[in-house]
Order: structure tokens, then sequence, then C-alpha cells
DNA sequence: TAAATTTGCTAACGACTGTTAGGGAACCGA
DNA sequence: TCGGTTCCCTAACAGTCGTTAGCAAATTTA
């Protein structure tokens, strides 16, 4: 059986790839750097990998299939337009937070994929903002939403733009707990700062 | 006179290297992108520049400036919390968008500066942050604002994510103007979603 | 024990990196 | 017409980049 498991250095090199991606930046990691992280020579990398590339988009799409996931989620048992929001909200909040150093490679470096790969990447994304944007505007037609000039683009640039900085500062093991993250935004984002 | 406007050469440069590290990254624009898109050689910019060091602190520092200034005319002619808080944001957006490609530089490629410039970096970031922790503490004192937890700093956080966002979708001579786009993400951060 | 798989090595490739040296035109106000 | 300034060039440096070739030891499987 030649395919049992065969996951597991692979998974450590895209571990270690996710952690400098994050903090050095895809362009200024090389190949050097990451397999010093592992305690090898950069060559040694090639028996398990083909390509930088493909490090990179692999970390980008694993989240973009988590982001939809919990998306689906959401939706399914949402029972009201503000409570599919707020399920919105926790799902996005625990995929951003569940692995930070991952969430910000694909927010950050997604930019650096190659063709034909990153007209794949943003399209998917644009499907994400269009599905907020349903969300949005069936919750106004059905009277639980407002937001300025009734713009729903505006408002779901808007509230993801609230969400995605989080995992610059989410920490693991900080007194905040991301159930707890996702339940302060959701009332923010609601009610406002205004008493 | 030797030191009339000695700035003009240099003044393209640092534009062209705005728009260049703004969409490849600062890691991923060599010195001879930059001169190519001059219409020059890599060399020849050495006459005018230092170090590509420099252009890219030139760029960051250049903004923090920028951002402070407004703060302190946001400040200074506010009459009450929420107006030091409408004004602040309106002087947050306008310098955001008044060169957005310097601010996308100036929010993500800030990073890539070396010590000791970054340590300077940081602080006059931390610095700004507190700013507005300090103006929000003060409004929620006044009865003005709450937010959950009477945490300002989670406030804080949030506030500067929501506008952040905004010069990676802000086009100039877009429908929308900055100071139309300021006050609709005041009423929305005050008011929020709910109806 | 033998075969297969996994994991790693050294050596090297061609290309690209930021930057310096040294020189030469073109334009400037006097 | 002069000295100074601005601007750009070719050539080259020492180092780094992602990646391939070819080989060997260790580990796992049969």
């Amino acid at each position: 059986m030649p395919t049992a498991a065969p996951e597991k250095r692979k998974a450590q090199i895209r571990r270690h790839a996710t952690a400098l991606f994050q903090d050095r930046g895809f362009a200024a990691t090389s190949m050097r750097d990451l397999a010093a992280a592992l305690g090898v020579e950069a060559a040694s990398l090639y028996s398990h990998i083909s390509s930088k590339q493909e490090l990179l988009a692999e970390i980008c799409f694993r989240l973009a299939e988590d982001f939809f996931t919990a998306f689906d989620a959401a939706e399914a048992h949402a029972t009201s337009p503000t409570d599919a929001l707020r399920r919105f909200i926790g799902g996005h909040v625990r995929v951003l937070t569940t692995d930070s150093a991952a969430a910000q490679v694909f927010l950050a470096e997604w930019r650096h994929l190659e063709e034909p790969r990153l007209a794949e990447f943003t399209a998917r994304r644009d499907a994400y903002e269009t599905r907020l944007r349903a969300l949005l505007r069936r919750g106004a037609d059905a009277g639980a939403f407002r937001f300025p000039a009734n713009d729903e683009r505006f408002a779901a640039l808007w509230l993801l733009s609230s969400l995605n900085w989080l995992p610059m500062w989410y920490r693991a093991n900080g007194k905040l707990d991301p159930a707890e993250i996702a339940e302060r935004l959701f009332t923010t984002l609601l009610q406002g700062l205004s008493v």
C-alpha cells in the first residue's frame, strides 16, 4: 500500500513555510531559510515538494477551502438573517484564529501566486465576497440590517476589513478566546460605538 | 544657490518606487525593475538615492508624519468626543486616500525596514494607537461611546482595522470621494448594522 | 533477508541581487 | 567661455536565488 499517510514530512515543511512566509513574507523567504528551519539542506526539500510556488498555493487554497466550508455551515444552520451574520462571523473568526499564521499568509501573500492559480484564487475570493453581500442584502430586505446609502457592497468590504485584521494581533493563549472575540465583534458590528 | 528645489528627479523615483512596492511588494521589487520603470539603468539610481532601504524608509515615515499631523488637527478643532472621532476618521481616511499606493506600502511593507528604523517605526505606530485609545476612553467616560467589556484597546484595534483596509479597494476617480467614504464609515462605526 | 521507500547529502547550473567605480555627455548661471 | 551641477552610462563585484543531477544512508515493508 503505497498511499499510507505519506504526508508527515511534507506537513512539517508546510508548517515551517507558513511561519516563515508569515513573518518575513513570501518573497523575502528563501528556500535556504526554510531548509535551515528544518535542519536540512535546501536541495533536500525537493524530495518532498515540487516548488516554492506549490507551498504558497497549498497554504492559500487550503485556507480558502476552510472559509467556504465555514460559510456553508453558517448558512445551513441559520434561523434568521441576524443569526446568519452571527454564525458567519463566528466561522470566519474561527478560521482566522485556528491557524493565524496561515491566515496571514492567505490574506497578505496570495498576490505572489502565479498564473493560472492567481486568477483562480481571486475568483474564489470574489465569490466569497459576493456571498456575503447576498447575506447582507437579504438581511436588509427583511428589515434586520441597514447600511449607509443602502450599499451592501460597501458594507461587505467594511465588514471583512473589520475581521481580517484580527490575525495580526490575535495570540493563541491570549486573554480572549476566539468565540469571545467573535461575540464582541458581532456586538460591535451590529450596535456600533454610540451609546 | 545650490539648494534650489533639488528634489525633482528624486521625487519621480520615489513615486515609481511607491507604485512598484505597492503592487509587487518591497522584497519582490528589484532596483532594475524600478530603473526600467524610469527608463534608466539600475546603477543610475544611485546618483539620486543612497539605497533601496532609504526609499522604503522615506515612504513609510512620510506617511507616519501625515497621520500624526491629521490627528493633531482633528483634536485641535474637536468640540466633543463624538466630534473628535468624526474628525479623526475624516483625517485618517484623507491620508489613506490622498496617496493610496503610499498608504498600502506604509501598512504592508514597513516590516521590511531594518533596525534601527524598524524600532522607530513601530514605536510611532504604537503611539498613534495609544492616542486613539485615549480618545475612545475619554468618549466612554463622557458617556458618548460604549464598547464590549469596556475594552478600549479592543475597540481601537477594531476601528483601525475597519479603516485600514480602505486603500486596497479605494480608487481615485471612483464613485465615492474620500469625504463621503469617511462619512459613511463614521455612521456605520457609530451606529452599526442593526436597524 | 531482500526490495522498496523515505530522507538526506554534495556539487553545481544560470540567473538575478544591491551596490560601487569611474567616466562622459548635457545643461546651468556667471 | 567657464566651472559646477545634474544625469546617465558600461562594467563589474560578491553574494544569493530556485532548482536539478546523481548518489547514499536509513527506515519500512514483504
